[in-house]
DNA sequence: CTTTGGATCGTCT
DNA sequence: GACGATCCAAAGG
């Protein structure tokens, strides 16, 4: 992954991260759904009222991981992109097991105790899911994605994003502000999409 | 299948 | 003091 393929608008970057995949350890998934936030302009976004402790990761360089809590138990990751300094992310939101899916079920199985793992289909299923899967957490917010020695990371593999018919747009889930912008993106016909 | 309510806490007003 | 870029289990149809 090129860091200058990320330094452009959210809703660039957003479909072009559609297939790429994220990687912790010996666990490996492909993204195949997501949303653009684009910080100071949109009334959805955590960096819609400027720059604060929390959100000050989406304020640094294109390639960082922001992690942030939601909800009182959840954690959510996005992919910084744009110039430093603006504010600008994209929330991963569906990911396709790729390898490791072993460690992910047991991960998702330790939170959902009695009962047990969920199908393969849903370990990386929505945003809060994949975090716990991959065993993301408040220690990753601000890491590079794009350093081969951080513990996350994000890699090209070959695939291409989907474009034409493959890509597929709509309204952003789980907000109240801006939800006429069809800021979410998915790869048509994938059944790990949430 | 759909609906509903509970969990649970950091952050900003 | 309210609320959120959510998920899950239980209850109802």
């Amino acid at each position: 992954m090129r860091r200058d393929a990320l330094v452009a608008g959210p809703l660039d970057v957003a479909p072009f991260l559609l297939g790429k995949l994220v990687v912790h350890g010996e666990m490996a998934a492909r993204i195949v759904e997501v949303e653009a936030y684009h910080g100071e302009l949109d009334p959805a976004s955590h960096a819609y009222r400027g720059r604060t402790a929390r959100n000050a990761t989406m304020f640094g360089p294109a390639g960082l991981l922001y992690v942030y809590f939601s909800y009182g138990m959840h954690w959510c990751a996005n992919v910084v992109c744009g110039e430093e300094g603006v504010a600008c992310a994209v929330l991963l939101r569906a990911l396709e097991p790729v390898a490791g899916t072993g460690e992910m079920a047991a991960a998702r199985a330790a939170h959902r105790r009695a009962s047990g793992p969920p199908p393969e289909r849903d370990l990386c299923r929505g945003p809060a899911n994949l975090t716990r899967a991959l065993g993301i957490g408040k220690e990753h917010d601000g890491v590079d994605l794009l350093s081969p020695s951080s513990p996350v990371r994000l890699v090209d593999d070959g695939v291409p994003p989907p474009s034409g018919a493959a890509l597929a747009q709509g309204p952003r889930i789980g907000i109240s502000r801006a939800t006429e912008l069809e800021w979410r993106f998915w790869i048509a016909g994938n059944r790990y999409v949430s």
